[in-house]
DNA sequence: TAGATTGTTAATCGATTAACAATC
DNA sequence: TAGATTGTTAATCGATTAACAATC
């Protein structure tokens, strides 16, 4: 145990396409399934599929394939999805209101316990049977109810103080929305959704392939 | 010109990011700036960012740095930045009046010229001085209007036949935040965001963190 | 001119793919 | 048993980092 194997940012972006994959297989009530139509499925090759699996231990069975059933469930305890989320959301303009109902209907596992704002117009509000409190009791409430996961929809300007109320509180995992690189203690987790960057990585794409088109 | 560069995946995600911190320098009034006073800033090698920024040309001056507002500049044209697009969003639920909303104040150059629903109580309705049309008018109103990106916000059902319709009346683009991998033409770019998968990533960091925490 | 910093080549590192022995 | 497919090692490929000559 004392020797952890270090798992690539490649990888742990890879491993809940796996896991989405194996739950349409389930949902269509496929028994097994082998690297090579895995591969096919999700396009990654069937080595490299066979080499991620392995990172974690050895699910399959030579000869055989893997057990659709059992992998899905190997895979969720190493996402860390066997287990409940206790989360609050910060910021509820748009995209924190579209975040709260999203994580509500769909995210079974990722409770959303608290809703936070500092406007007063939105303070007492309630949606989806969560009221929205006062930014300032961030960090006690946070500490009081064991908060897992903070959840970050405020714009730039605010992000990074709301940050440091999350992990002060003891939160262990942040997901932020704004558009700025926060600075966590090594202990805390850190995804961030950049939309910015992501349409303006689109927007590159776009670009490139018109060049590419004008070239032939 | 007919020799391609082609630019890695790796190098397109930390474009937008160049950008980024270089339009906090010029906010602050900053003149030049070297590759190691970025890399301090943004935290990837001085190496990395002159190696990177080479990809394109020769943006910098030896022995003196590189032009805040030059670079800038460079960037956004490089990034496809220095022109306008055309975007529908399609699926006008929570999340797509979020992106609806933040596309509409904060995303000057991507402007949303139509809105699409299937759900008859939406359609009609006004959101920021745009209608919401129905899903049938989609293809048609893509051609028609010269649409370059499509925005899609529907659920996993009806993605893939939407993203259809998109490519059909000429989109260049799509900017999907449906949970699947879409299947376009090769011309056509495609950009996801999956925000499960984000969500599952942090939670494996969140995991892999308190294991590390446990074995000391 | 001397110091600084780029542009670029070469070295290193890590991730992906290929190959195959183990084995069900 | 024979065929299939994993687990795993070795080979390849690509991306990152280091080094330094070019030059402002």
């Amino acid at each position: 145990m004392s020797n952890k194997p270090k798992v690539s940012n490649a990888i742990i972006r890879r491993l809940p396409r796996y896991r989405r994959y194996l739950g349409h297989l389930q949902t269509r009530g496929v028994r097994k399934v082998s690297s090579n139509e895995l591969s096919e499925m999700i396009g990654y090759t069937a080595s490299q599929i066979r080499q991620d699996l392995n990172t974690f231990g050895e699910f399959g069975q030579q000869g055989y394939g893997y057990e659709v059933d059992k992998l899905y469930k190997e895979i969720n305890k190493i996402l860390g999805l066997d287990r409940e989320y206790k989360t609050v959301v910060v910021g509820v303009g748009n995209l924190g209101q579209a975040i709260t109902n999203y994580t509500y209907y769909y995210k079974i596992g990722f409770n959303i316990m608290g809703l936070f704002d500092i406007n007063p117009k939105i303070i007492g509000n309630w949606i989806n049977d969560v009221e929205v409190m006062d930014c300032a009791e961030l960090e006690e409430y946070v500490r009081r109810e064991n908060i897992d996961i903070g959840i970050i929809c405020v714009n730039r300007e605010n992000a990074q103080d709301v940050a440091d109320k999350l992990v002060a509180g003891g939160v262990r995992g942040i997901w932020n929305f704004a558009p700025i690189d926060l600075v966590v203690p090594s202990d805390v987790a850190l995804e961030s959704v950049h939309l910015s960057d992501s349409l303006h990585a689109l927007s590159f794409m776009i670009k490139s392939k018109s060049e590419q088109a004008a070239e032939k």
